[in-house]
DNA sequence: GTCCAGGGCCTAC
DNA sequence: GTAGGCCATGGA
């Protein structure tokens, strides 16, 4: 079994499935994805909830709303502003161009993601986002916690680059969305593990391959 | 009060 | 091509 593979089975192993993306919809999974940028998701539920009780988390009301009202809605996620941008380019864009973001995503791979790279406020985690929980098309997402937790594992240099640590993913995993699902899912579970912030994590379901945890000499601080 | 969250864009160098 | 600043709210 491949390291990578390694790491996900005692990731699910102790936190199971996540079921992933919470949405009831394409459309609001990819919604959620660009409000979720640099935000805790408590925060994104809120401005969702906000949609919904008004009646405008759809395509059609998302673009034709007015900008300064869209921004109240989305208000508790953050970044309103830029957001209220986003949310409403990409929305005019599909329109225009698909109709819908399923169109979108029948595509392959290359060519649907490529076309949501080019959208202003969509980069790449948005973009595989999309991709993987919208269209269950089979796109690595990396985020902040992937560079950290397998940096630790001594997996991952820090220096690679969004593209380089997808490919290395994506190239040593089958390729099936389900699997890159839960993947991605359990990291960020796993991101909230003790090992990223305390010396020593005992607890944790990667210890035995921890490297910093394997450097450190036995010390007070157990968690 | 400080830090950070399921990033991405823009500008300098 | 990349480091740094900027965007903004809410919970710990």
């Amino acid at each position: 079994m491949s390291e990578l593979m390694q790491t996900y089975q005692r990731l699910y192993d102790r936190y199971g499935p996540r079921h992933w993306w919470p949405a009831d919809s394409p459309f609001e999974v990819a919604i959620g994805a660009i409000l979720t940028q640099n935000t805790n998701w408590q925060n994104v539920e809120k401005a969702l909830a906000n949609l919904r009780a008004a009646n405008a988390l759809s395509l059609q009301r998302i673009a034709a709303l007015d900008p300064e009202q869209l921004q109240q809605f989305i208000r508790p996620s953050g970044y309103f502003r830029q957001k209220t941008e986003r949310l409403q380019l990409f929305c005019h864009y599909l329109i225009k161009q698909h109709g819908s973001i399923e169109i979108l995503l029948k595509q392959s791979l290359t060519d649907a993601r490529n076309e949501l790279l080019a959208l202003k406020g969509i980069g790449p985690e948005t973009a595989d986002s999309i991709l993987l929980y919208a269209g269950e098309i089979a796109s690595f997402v990396v985020d902040a916690y992937t560079r950290r937790i397998f940096g630790r594992l001594g997996q991952l240099e820090g220096s690679k680059t969004y593209t380089e640590i997808r490919d290395y993913f994506m190239q040593s995993l089958p390729h099936q969305a389900p699997l890159f699902n839960e993947y991605h899912a359990l990291i960020v579970q796993h991101a909230k593990c003790h090992c990223l912030t305390k010396p020593r994590c005992l607890d944790c379901p990667l210890a035995e391959n921890c490297r910093y945890l394997l450097d450190q000499q036995a010390g007070p601080e157990l968690v």
